[in-house]
DNA sequence: AACAGTCTCAACCGCCTCGAG
DNA sequence: TCTCGAGGCGGTTGAGACTGT
């Protein structure tokens, strides 16, 4: 049985918007609300489908609708989602504020596809490409883990543009929706000592990632590197003489921390629309610079910098994730349940390996 | 200035999901 | 349980902008 298009009719427009549609669109839906997509045409005196009403709105004039550049960080996390989910643009899109699922495509095809493979990483599968023989490839690394060569691709990068470096290991035929049951044995943090100076954000992300079952399979589809995290650090912190190894992975099963079973719960009162006071974690904790790219405006949203912010708390084990496609969201109401709690955070029980 | 090739992204298309009846 | 339709989703298209010659 074959549907109706749900566009058919007489006299229907087609093609971009026009100013006065436009107007008309917003001056409707702010009068009587979202929904009912079917009627808004005419009741809004426009020619034009339901569908297409919808998609203009949600997809262009819906007010929060955030436009312009994407941030290093937005960046991180498309391609960090995109190699767990592949091209679940929704799903995407909802660690993404204010940015939709439309846009994320888009950009994904026009530039961070092509700049993935510029890398030598294939957009698809987030594996080094066959023909990318690069010989730094860690061999010590299981192998489902591939580190791509940052001393040598990360110079290619500056701290305003383009895309800090990031590989994303996956494993061979990974499947995003795979649960995770065995801990993963991973060798030690790979830190160099330029690194050791500054990396509190590796410590905490290992502290995370022991932390929860449901959390390792996001975090074992990637390395983070130092550099990508490290746009904020003071100075002084960094590695100006030895910048080609400036980078650290983050090692997200560090074989001291590893745990067998743990529930990560959402708190159920969280209010996933509303955002986060990190300046404690930023001012406390980390000093100023860790987030100072979003703390221009401290009450940050979610979808950044969320396994920066990601501390761990004795009691992240008192709470639940559904299931994976849950479990980024619960990532993030984790996050703020920590910060919630930021009392309990405590640095110095943690063993480097 | 003119043209061709390339890039970008808003918009469309068609299928899928899910809830209502 | 089945049907229907609204809304959601991912892939694709094409007009306009941009860039190179």
């Amino acid at each position: 049985m074959s549907r109706k298009p749900c566009c058919v009719g007489e006299g229907l427009k087609k093609g971009a918007w026009t100013i006065e549609e436009d107007k008309k669109l917003i001056s409707y839906i702010h009068e009587h609300g979202e929904g009912g997509w079917r009627d808004i045409p005419q009741k809004a005196g426009l020619k034009r489908c339901g569908k297409s009403c919808r998609l203009r709105w949600t997809n262009y004039l819906k007010p929060e609708i955030k436009r312009g550049e994407f941030s290093s960080e937005e960046e991180q996390i498309i391609i960090m989602l995109h190699a767990a989910r592949g091209n679940k643009w929704s799903v995407i899109a909802r660690h993404l504020p204010r940015r939709t699922d439309n846009e994320i495509k888009n950009y994904w095809n026009t530039h961070l596809k092509k700049r993935l493979i510029e890398e030598g990483t294939d957009p698809v599968t987030h594996k080094p490409l066959a023909s990318n023989t690069n010989p730094t490839v860690t061999t010590t690394q299981p192998e489902n883990l591939h580190s791509l060569d940052a001393s040598s691709s990360d110079k290619r990068y500056s701290r305003s543009s383009s895309m800090p470096p990031m590989s994303l290991p996956l494993s061979s035929g990974f499947n995003p929706v795979s649960e995770i049951t065995t801990p993963v044995q991973r060798g030690s943090l790979s830190c160099n000592k330029s690194i050791k100076k500054s990396s509190s954000t590796s410590r905490l992300l290992n502290k995370v990632a022991a932390k929860a079952t449901t959390i390792k399979d996001i975090l074992s589809a990637t390395t983070i590197s130092y550099e990508s995290f490290s746009n904020g650090f003071p100075e002084q912190t960094r590695n100006e003489e030895d910048s080609s190894n400036a980078l650290v992975d983050f090692d997200p099963f560090p074989q001291s921390l590893l745990c067998t079973e743990h529930e990560v719960h959402a708190t159920s009162d969280l209010d996933m629309d509303q955002g986060y006071d990190f300046s404690y974690f930023t001012n406390v904790e980390y000093g100023h610079d860790i987030l100072t790219y979003d703390l221009h405006n401290t009450n940050v949203e979610y979808g950044h910098d969320i396994l920066l912010m990601s501390d761990v708390s004795q009691e992240v084990s008192s709470i639940s994730v559904d299931d994976q496609d849950n479990m980024i969201g619960n990532f993030e109401g984790w996050s703020n349940y920590l910060l919630d709690h930021d009392g309990l955070i405590n640095d110095t029980d943690y063993d480097f390996i």
